[in-house]
DNA sequence: CGATAATATGACACCGCTGTCAGAATAGGT
DNA sequence: ACCTATTCTGACAGCGGTGTCATATTATCG
């Protein structure tokens, strides 16, 4: 009779929010008691458990984040910082990260930044003292500042980096290994059978720009293919560059009969250019772009690209900053932090046209 | 000399983080009037005013928002919530938030969905409960729900949502006005001359889409032009849907000299289309898009196009949301809440070319 | 079955800040 | 100079959780 009476009080009155005392008082313990059960601590006995579990779930309980962040010292909150102007580029990584913070009880904040402003790396430091933020994730450009990196150490903040190039601080970074899918692409052309290559290349000033042109050179040579002088145009990652390029590459006196692009803007120009030169793409052209954007599917015919597999890339950043966050810096080591860009064969490569003659 | 003691004790050695009770002490007064210096409260004596100023300024002191969102119960946090795929709109939307968010003292969370999620109102509300979030951003289709925001009101938590259709609660939207932007459209073409103009809709499920036809046919009706059955195409909103429509609308016996796609990647499909036809943009063929998305200002020629403003729409809705925050409805009201997007007039519009014969 | 170790539980202070309210300092008026 | 009316200021109790440590309750074993 007497345990009825539990189950009536307050069933329903409660609603805009219960507290722990709340919890605690109608499951008749302490307040530690159902702090224990929250944070799933041991030693508490599988009586008690339960019973605090039902009020929980009676009350539809959640605990106060700022309350709990005030006594651990802790926000539960990471950011996501960047200066990248690729939209589709910072959403993938921002899902990414949410799969992971979601269900450890993180979320999410959003901290974009004007590359070009001069006090950057303040603002960026103030950001992180002002708002108490557990740990940051820094996306590419801005990432690759080791400037930036010593100023974040010197404030003791959590963090870790989405980068092209290499470190040898695992705990800190996740890397795409440019080289890698660069040489599956060289690898792919050379399957199909094509030996008069292009190549496209991105602006002078990005450093992945060199290292794409360098691996490709490579893996064409180590099987005995030459890239051409001729063979090479310089854009500067736009659609219209890529148009130019095309028209430099497809009207030489001995056109390429596959081109690669450094990026996808540059490989749609390239595929605009050879249609209306009345080149059937991929019978008399194959065409490889590279960054898989949304673009890339959507063209046709949907071009053969590579995926950076952001998404991927955020989670896993997610995963070590987490780890670091509770100064488990072996387990942030031991997670995967190199991944390979995915090569992603749509409809734009085919083997070379038969030599007329 | 006594007066020295105080300037000097401590001068350095707290850096990791200075708390209210630390400045209450250097400037000898109470924690309670350093809340007030901090929040700008009213009665404070001038020379005190000054003196725990020149404190914070030295400790380089900002309260902790964990502490502060407790006792104020409020979290400091405003969310942003959406299902939309379109990368750069989020990206934008979230930009303009940011820029009231910051100087505000407010930190925006990310919150994207899975609009195919069946649980997805919920998964939202849990969100808002779990999170204490003070306030949401509302991106469409999401925000078109009036389902989901009866349960916000439900939890009483605030929310200002972006969407196209109209409503009359002023207070918790900012809309865009799709058929004034649509009209301009229509009569920045009239007015250069097209009389026979071709229309891409998009794809039937949508709202807008209906919309944008008609204002598009109002508009011309207006003016005495009319919208021919043939001049009329069904798109998809695609890259692809935009080539099958121009093949449609520029075989025709009388082609357009004209074409307004509801999107710009048809939009862009219709330039490579005709260009791949031999038809010269804009001389022979105007091109509108709509969006403004980041490839139609890299496409060449450029795209005219319509831009949404959606970071201005961002930026209103967080104004309104950081009144409603404040339980000043009076403000969130006053605040703009219409945007007419705006034409981009950039190079696929000209006059038609002079008929032959 | 009593002594001892292991496990459960709660009391209480505290995390850093704000609300309340009473008391101190100052201003204003005669 | 004296007495109100204002304007400052600080003590103290919370906001809703967690850490510490002492105590209460079992479990283990000779």
């Amino acid at each position: 009779m007497d345990s009825m009476k539990d189950k009536i009080i307050e069933g329903s009155i409660v609603d805009k929010k219960a507290t722990i005392s709340d919890v605690a008082r109608l499951a008749g313990v302490s307040k530690k008691t159902v702090s224990r059960v929250i944070n799933s601590e041991p030693n508490v006995g599988a009586k008690t458990l339960k019973k605090v579990k039902k009020v929980i779930q009676d009350l539809d309980y959640s605990p106060n984040p700022q309350a709990r962040g005030l006594a651990f010292s802790r926000s539960f909150l990471l950011a996501m910082v960047y200066d990248n102007p690729n939209a589709s580029f910072i959403t993938d990584a921002m899902y990414g990260a949410l799969s992971q913070c979601r269900p450890n009880g993180y979320e999410l904040v959003v901290h974009p930044c004007d590359a070009t402003q001069a006090n950057l790396h303040d603002d960026i430091i103030n950001f992180i003292r002002r708002t108490k933020i557990d740990g940051v994730i820094l996306l590419p450009p801005l990432s690759e500042s080791n400037e930036l990196i010593n100023k974040l150490k010197a404030v003791d903040c959590n963090y870790v980096r989405l980068v092209s190039i290499i470190s040898d601080d695992v705990a800190h970074m996740v890397h795409f290994n440019d080289r890698e899918a660069v040489k599956d692409i060289a690898e792919h052309l050379m399957a199909l059978g094509h030996t008069e290559i292009g190549f496209i290349k991105g602006p002078d000033n990005s450093e992945s720009a060199a290292e794409r042109h360098d691996a490709f050179c490579d893996a064409l040579q180590r099987k005995g293919v030459q890239l051409g002088d001729n063979n090479i145009a310089f854009g500067a990652n736009t659609f219209q560059s890529g148009v130019d390029c095309a028209v430099q590459l497809l009207g030489s006196d001995n056109p390429p009969t596959a081109i690669f692009a450094s990026n996808d803007e540059m490989a749609i120009g390239v595929m605009v250019t050879a249609q209306k030169m009345g080149i059937d793409i991929p019978n008399e052209l194959t065409i490889i772009g590279f960054d898989d954007t949304p673009q890339a599917s959507k063209v046709w015919p949907a071009l053969t690209t590579v995926n950076l597999q952001v998404k991927e890339m955020g989670k896993l950043a997610t995963q070590k900053l987490l780890a670091l966050c509770s100064n488990n810096i072996g387990l942030a080591k031991t997670i995967k932090s190199e991944l390979v860009p995915t090569l992603v064969r749509r409809q734009t490569t085919a083997p070379p046209p038969i030599p007329r003659g």
